[in-house]
DNA sequence: TGCGAAGTACGAAGGGCTTCGTATATTGGC
DNA sequence: GCCAATATACGAAGCCCTTCGTACTTCGCA
């Protein structure tokens, strides 16, 4: 079920994320989230969840007055077109070569690490 | 050593890749490169990596009079750079969560997955 | 010496993203 | 019923990226 809703701008990613997060929201609420983050007028979010809704990245329910956005990807399929586009725009498609790069992200704690390790080898054990 | 070049966008990521690859390079031979791939005209490229010059993503030397062209920016940090971006605008920072994306494509092969299994349990080993 | 090939410089167009000002509609409460 | 508050709609500006046409320069060589 390939999906040919594009790859979603980082404006466009950001208020998905709170979407994701919150489900179906107003504008308002969005707005409200992402200024806690940063300054940003109401406006502006507006003018990027109705350019969203053109695009189908979300739909819209427009029976209140205040209408209600609604994730129409899933978190999961873009999290993979954006790593997939970004494993073949500097990683030649290595999978390997990527993954070593952001486990040596100073954000990775010994803790991520360990999980990351103990599903790798669950992963093959299983799979023998 | 903080890097304060742009990151590079897409068609200097790819001009990069060839002179990372290929070393110290004129546009005519990066043109070529790029030319097995897709369809770019010569002076887009010459464009963009006059726009690169003057953002110090690379140097030139102008002694001859085709200009050679050298990358100013480290395989490493710009790599590390746009999997730190990505890990932010769109894992929550979590490199255990883009790596489990990334594991999870489908050109991560079983020896993929094998070689970084290898890596991880080292590098454990080594950190006790 | 003069011409074609190959090079650089430059400007501008077109597209997408982001931002915001302004206009307009609707609502609730006094 | 009216007003302030709260919505949406819309258009345009500004920015960056990409692309390319055109002009100009330099070089080698017949």
């Amino acid at each position: 079920m390939p999906d040919k809703t594009p790859v979603p701008s980082n404006a466009e990613l950001e208020i998905l994320r709170v979407l994701w997060k919150d489900g179906p929201s107003t504008v308002r609420s969005v707005h409200d989230a992402l200024s806690r983050e940063r300054n940003v007028g109401y406006t502006t979010v507006l003018k990027i969840m109705q350019v969203m809704a053109e695009k189908r990245l979300v739909t819209r329910d427009e029976s209140e007055r205040s209408h209600v956005y609604s994730p129409a990807v899933e978190e999961k399929s873009v999290k993979r077109r954006l790593v997939s586009d970004l494993l073949d725009k500097a990683f030649d498609g290595s999978a390997a070569q990527l993954v070593m790069q952001a486990l040596s992200d100073k954000r990775a704690s010994a803790e991520d690490l360990k999980q990351i390790r103990k599903l790798l080898n669950e992963s093959a054990r299983k799979e023998q």
